[in-house]
DNA sequence: GCCGTTTTCGGCCCGACTGTTTTCAGTCG
């Protein structure tokens, strides 16, 4: 098929097969299976069509022989022909009320079935002229309050953007600040954090969760329930509580007294499937987890005051949440083999941050100067930090114009080192550039260029839909020069916007692993990129990456952490991370 | 349909919430 068919789509496709199971037979482990599937899918890190490119359809968890041969034919074809006989015994418009939350696959069949409504083409109209006329609530099963909240379900559809209304990860992390801030200035929170995606700091969260440690359950709830930016309070009850903020997000809260606080965090902390793999293990010494705590045999819960004893109890070492996606790491933790993962203080340096040097790019220019920038990262405790902005456009410039530019700009570096020797001394400067890899591979500056310059970042920014040798062929090329050090944000990838390139990873990995060139691993918001999934391949080839922020203005040199996120999701460690090393170790890789 | 240092057969996580119900079904995370 000539389009590129994306994860959340071929996860609906496999929910509308458990659907279909669940009504049509009673095979309830087989629907489970879809299911599963259907969500590894749509949690995966990558593009399904490239794990099937690279013949790895099956390292996604609950994907097997089966499914696997499924999706192959999917990718071939277009089609699957087992699904479409298996679904085909069904109205095609009950797999469009699947989308609607809180309609699940009973719900969706019977909707169909009373309201006579087979077509999926104007399904979802015909359904919400049903409720408004009240047809829905004439339905046995169905009353007011199910067809209110069939229409409020309608109406999330609309709200919601293709891929579904999730936030990147720095979007997510600054809001989680914010409300942890407000939440503690109520006395009673012992401790807040945040739950879910958020604190395993996935690339996008969906809705915030966070826990509460406190003996005060009723005024902690109160609390937030005054939270300035609400809009309304969805729920309230004893122990939970759900509000909505003006710019619609839902916000979700829990609270455990202390003692019990270790079983909550846990298990709203997840993943599903980490947590599904825990019970497992748990069930087989007799043990039965919960939120609560856990349970041996038939005796009453025993509670935990920290995530530490918890996993203790289970045999095993405490494990980040960034690494709770149960790929590997429940096993590491039994046998006390956890990688002991990058820290955010020990980054000592950011090599890609655009200043307001005027070098006329044809990209954007920063905003900062080069001494705010400098004086910035010494207050981040940096040791060194690099600028490195777009190279002159070369559509606008001649050559020689580019070399002169450079040229300017080196000795105007030079110039404010020799004017601040305190402020370098602490913190030393860099003088880099971004310069574009062009479509067939070559350097957008002059080879003259290069003298003028201490390192390179080399990025795409055009031509993202190169065939995969090609692709390849392109980076390798860009990569090969001498003073290009760093491949910056890798894939190319814009979060829901533009899919990452198709590159042969070995290849890369290789050339990279062998030259001493390093991966970026970009903080940037919308690209976090490298992904983790790819940051934990490079990490299992040796090769080196570095974490930058890729800031276009001061505060944006903040966003680092969340980079540093991305690197911890993918195993990394120190020793994997360049911008962990030194100055003096630093410069003698560099110069 | 998936999965495996108790298994290639025989298991498959746990609980809350909601709405509709007199004891539960469906959905969600």
């Amino acid at each position: 098929m000539s389009r590129k068919m994306s994860n959340q789509e071929i996860a609906r496709l496999l929910k509308g097969m458990a659907a279909a199971y669940q009504i049509k037979s009673d095979q309830q482990f087989r629907v489970k299976a879809y299911e599963e599937a259907a969500v590894s899918v749509e949690h995966a890190t990558s593009s399904v069509k490239d794990l099937w490119d690279d013949g790895k359809l099956e390292t996604l968890s609950g994907v097997g022989k089966s499914i696997a041969s499924y999706l192959d034919e999917l990718f071939r074809t277009g089609k699957v022909k087992h699904f479409e006989k298996v679904m085909g015994e069904f109205p095609p418009a009950m797999f469009e009320y699947l989308k609607i939350p809180g309609v699940g696959a009973k719900t969706a069949y019977k909707l169909t079935k009373e309201l006579k409504i087979t077509s999926s083409k104007g399904a979802i109209n015909r359904l919400k002229k049903a409720a408004k006329v009240g047809a829905i609530s004439q339905i046995k099963g169905f009353a007011e309050e199910s067809e209110k909240a069939i229409l409020e379900g309608l109406g999330e559809i609309g709200k919601r953007g293709k891929e579904g209304q999730r936030m990147n990860l720095p979007f997510a992390g600054e809001l989680a600040k914010e409300m942890i801030n407000y939440m503690k200035q109520c006395p009673h929170v012992k401790r807040i954090d945040p739950l879910g995606s958020m604190r395993r700091r996935v690339a996008t969260v969906g809705d915030l969760d966070f826990g509460v440690a406190t003996k005060k359950s009723k005024e902690v709830i109160e609390h937030f329930c005054r939270y300035p930016k609400i809009k309304e309070v969805a729920a309230a009850g004893g122990n939970t509580a759900r509000i909505v903020t003006r710019d619609n997000r839902q916000i979700d809260l829990k609270t455990m007294s202390p003692n019990a606080y270790g079983a909550l965090l846990q298990h709203y902390t997840g993943s599903k499937q980490h947590n599904i793999h825990l019970r497992e293990i748990a069930q087989k010494k007799g043990l039965s987890l919960s939120e609560y705590g856990i349970k041996m045999g038939k005796k009453s819960v025993k509670k935990y005051d920290t995530e530490e004893k918890f996993y203790q109890e289970l045999g095993m070492d405490w494990i980040p949440p960034e690494l709770r996606e149960d790929t590997g790491e429940i096993e590491a933790a039994q046998e006390h083999q956890l990688p002991k993962l990058v820290k955010f203080k020990e980054i000592k340096g950011d090599f890609h941050i655009h200043s307001n040097y005027p070098i006329e790019p044809s990209h954007d220019l920063g905003t900062a100067s080069i001494k705010e920038i400098v004086t910035k990262a010494r207050k981040m405790g940096y040791q060194y930090v690099g600028i490195a902005e777009h190279n002159p456009s070369i559509s606008q410039h001649s050559d020689k114009q580019i070399i002169a530019i450079l040229k300017r700009k080196k000795d105007v570096v030079e110039q404010f080192k020799s004017s601040n020797k305190k402020l370098v001394r602490s913190t030393y400067l860099f003088n880099g550039l971004e310069i574009d890899i062009r479509p067939d591979g070559s350097l957008a500056i002059p080879e003259e260029g290069f003298d003028y310059l201490d390192f390179a970042v080399v990025s795409i920014h055009s031509s993202f839909r190169q065939p995969r040798p090609k692709a390849t062929k392109r980076v390798l090329s860009g990569l090969n020069h001498p003073k290009a050090r760093i491949l910056g944000h890798p894939t190319g990838r814009m979060i829901y916007q533009r899919e990452g390139m198709e590159f042969d990873w070995d290849q890369i990995f290789d050339f990279c692993q062998k030259n001493n060139k390093w991966l970026e691993i970009s903080a940037w918001p919308t690209r976090l990129d490298l992904p983790d999934h790819l940051v934990r391949e490079a990490v299992k080839s040796g090769v080196k990456m570095v974490v930058n922020s890729d800031a276009h203005q001061l505060e944006e040199m903040d966003l680092m952490e969340y980079g540093v996120s991305v690197a911890r999701r993918g195993w990394a460690q120190k020793k994997d991370i360049i911008n962990t090393l030194s100055y003096n170790q630093i410069k003698k890789l560099l110069c």
